[in-house]
DNA sequence: GAAGGCGACTAAAACGTTTTCGGTAATATT
DNA sequence: AATATTACCGAAAACGTTTTAGTCGCCTTC
C-alpha cells in the first residue's frame, strides 16, 4: 500500500523547502526554471495530488454543496439533484445529499452537521414537517453565519435568499383552462393540505381559471389528502360521490390511482373524464393512456439552483440582494387528454 | 452576521489556553470543574460547533463516503442510495454522490476528484462505460492508497474488494421456472448486451432454468438492445416476428413497452401472454396489469454496502479479507402473470 | 565602493483542531 | 523539612496546504 505523497515528502526527498516545492508546482515565477522541472517530475512519477482537506481549511471553501431534500425516491427531487450534480461538477464542486425524510428533526440535524465547515452553501427543498411547523430557525442561523441558501419548489417567505420555483399556479391555470376548452364543465382537483407551498399555490391557479371562464368555485369537488400516501377507499368514495369529468392532480400517485379506479369502473379515458397531473414523471410517461402532465423541469431548476449558489458562494462582496427565479411549466399533451 | 466562533476566541475571551477549552469541552478530568463550568456555558451561548475540516485533516479521517453511481435518475440506485444514506447517517458520515453518467471518464474524473482526502471509501456502481472499456485501473490505485471500496450490483472480479450483489441469476432462474409451471412454452427476454454483469448472470438463469425444465434454448427468443434506449420498431418487429407467451425483461421499461406493444395488438395480459421484469419499481407497480417483478431489495442492499464500508473504514487493523454478500431475489407477484 | 535591484529560495504563520508532554503550585506523605 | 503526589493548566507539535515576508548572494549602476 503506497501512502498518499505530501510536498513535505517531496520537499525532503529533493533538499528544497515545502514552500519551493508549493510554488514549482504551481509554476510561479519565484522558482528558476531546472528546480521547477525537477519538482514537477518527481511529483508526476509519485502522482501528487494536493489534499483537498488541508486546502479547504486554509482556503475556507470547501468545493463542496450540500443539497438537502425530503426524499431521494422521488422522479422530481432526482431530476433536480441530476441538474445540480452537473452544474456543480462542471464548476469542480462536490455534492454531499442528506435526506430530510420530510421530517423537521432531521432536516435540523443534517443542516447542522454540514453548516459546521463541510459545505460552503446549501441548496434545498423544505420537508414537510417543517412546512408543517412553519419553523425556520435553522435557516435563518445558518445564513446568519454568511453560509448562502438556494431554495427551489418548496420556498417559504419567512428566509430571505434565493429561490428558483416553478409558476405553479400558472401550471394550474394552464391545465384548468385547457380542460375548459375541452368542454369539461365538472373539473375536479386533487391536492394535498394547504401547508406545502406548491399545493396552495396550485390551487389558487385552478380558482383562478374557474373564475376566468365563469364556472363557479365547488368545494366538493377538491379531495384533500393530508400527506402524500394515499387512501384507495377515499378515493373511491369519491368518485362515486362526485360525477367528474376531469382531473387535476397534484401529483403523479394520486393521477394514476384515479386513472386505474375510474377505468375499472368502465369510464373511458379521456372520451369520458381527463387527467392531468402535475410532475411528468416516468409514471405520467408509462400509464395507458398516458397522462398528460404539467412539466416542472427538474433538472433545469437544479442547474439554476447551482448556478445561482456557485455565484453567491464566489462572489467576494456581500451584497444583500437575493432573488426569485420563477420557471414556466409546460404542458405534455398525452393520451389522457384530448387535443 | 455572527461568524463562526473557535477554541481561539474562546480561549482570548475567558483568558485560558486553546487546550483548556478544548479539554474543557470534552470534559476531560484535567481540567477543573469552575474552569470547565465557564468554558461550556460561554461555548453554548455562543453556540460553538467544532469545525469539521479541522477535524478532517487531524484524524485524516473525515466521515464522508462518496457514492459514484451512473445514474440517479433510476429507481434501484435510489433506493439503494437510500439504504446507503440512511446507514450512513446513522453512524454519523455524510454522503457525497457523484454521477458517472454510465462514463468511464466520469467515473475516473469523480474517483480522483474524492480520493484526495475528500472522502473514508467508495460505494459504487460501475458505469456502463467501464464495464465496456473493462479497465479498473481507477479502482486498483485507490485501493492502493488504502482507500476501501465496496462495489454493488454491477461488480468486477477484477478487483479484490467487498461486494454486495443480488443473486440474478437464480432471479431469472426463478422467473423463468414460474412461467414453465404455468404452462408458458415459448419464454421470450429482452435483455442488454452480455458486458454488463447482470445481463450476463440473468441470461445464465433463464438458459438453466429452460434446460432444467427440458426447453430447448432457442436464440430466436433473445431480444437485445445495445444500451438503455429503446428502439420501438425493434420491439415491434419482435414480436410480430416471434410467438410467445411469457416475457422476461431485464428491466421494466423494456417489460412496459413491450406490454403496452402487444396489448395493442390485442393480446390479453397475463392470459395470452405474461410477462415479469427485473427491478420492482413504480412502473411495475403503477402498470396496468400491474407488472409481477423480480425484486432486488435496493435499499437492503445498500444498508449493507454501507455497514460493510464503514466496519472497513473503522477497522484498525489491515486484515485483506474481502467477503462478497449476495442477497436473494424476491418475486412480487402482480397481474401481468397468472397465480 | 556603496546602494540598489534581482533571482532563487526559505522560514514561518495561518487555517482549527487534538494530544502529548511538561510545568507549577498546592497538598499529601514520610 | 524534604520529597512525592496531585490537580490544574499551557506550550507546542501535528495534520497539509498557501502565502507573506524575508534572506542571501550576485550583478548593476553611478
Amino acid at each position: 500500500m503506497k501512502k498518499k505523497i505530501t510536498l513535505k515528502h517531496i520537499a525532503r526527498e529533493l533538499g528544497v523547502s515545502i514552500s519551493t516545492v508549493s510554488k514549482a508546482l504551481k509554476n510561479s515565477e519565484e522558482i528558476g526554471s531546472d528546480t521547477k522541472e525537477k519538482v514537477q517530475a518527481f511529483a508526476k512519477l509519485y502522482n501528487y495530488k494536493p489534499n483537498n482537506i488541508a486546502i479547504s481549511l486554509k482556503n475556507k471553501r470547501t468545493k463542496n454543496i450540500g443539497v438537502i431534500i425530503p426524499d431521494i425516491v422521488h422522479h422530481f427531487f432526482t431530476t433536480v439533484f441530476r441538474g445540480i450534480e452537473k452544474y456543480a461538477n462542471a464548476k469542480g464542486y462536490n455534492v454531499i445529499v442528506c435526506v430530510s425524510d420530510e421530517s423537521f428533526d432531521r432536516e435540523v440535524i443534517n443542516m447542522e452537521l454540514l453548516a459546521n465547515g463541510s459545505i460552503d452553501g446549501f441548496i434545498m427543498a423544505l420537508s414537510a414537517g417543517t412546512q408543517l411547523k412553519n419553523d425556520y430557525n435553522h435557516l435563518k442561523e445558518v445564513t446568519e453565519q454568511g453560509i448562502p441558501i438556494v431554495l427551489f419548489d418548496r420556498v417559504t417567505e419567512d428566509i430571505k435568499c434565493d429561490k428558483v420555483i416553478i409558476n405553479d399556479k400558472k401550471g394550474a391555470y394552464n391545465a384548468v383552462t385547457k380542460f375548459i376548452k375541452d368542454g369539461r364543465k365538472r373539473i375536479a382537483m386533487i391536492t394535498t393540505e394547504d401547508y406545502f407551498s406548491v399545493s396552495r399555490e396550485r390551487a389558487a391557479g385552478y380558482r383562478e381559471a374557474l373564475s376566468d371562464n365563469g364556472i363557479a368555485y365547488n368545494e366538493d369537488l377538491i379531495l384533500k389528502f393530508p400527506s402524500m400516501t394515499i387512501d384507495e377507499k377515499v378515493i373511491e368514495d369519491f368518485f362515486n360521490r362526485e360525477k367528474v369529468d376531469a382531473v387535476l392532480s397534484v401529483n403523479e400517485i394520486f393521477a394514476i390511482h384515479s386513472m386505474r379506479l375510474v377505468q375499472s369502473k368502465g369510464l373511458k379515458i379521456p372520451e369520458d373524464i381527463s387527467f392531468i397531473g402535475f410532475t411528468d414523471g416516468l409514471l405520467s410517461k408509462y400509464a395507458s393512456p398516458g397522462l398528460t402532465a404539467v412539466a416542472q423541469h427538474g433538472e433545469h431548476m437544479g442547474e439554476i439552483a447551482a448556478e445561482m449558489l456557485i455565484e453567491k458562494v464566489e462572489s467576494e462582496l456581500e451584497e444583500e440582494t437575493y432573488t426569485t427565479r420563477v420557471l414556466e411549466p409546460t404542458i405534455i399533451e398525452r393520451g389522457s387528454t384530448v387535443n
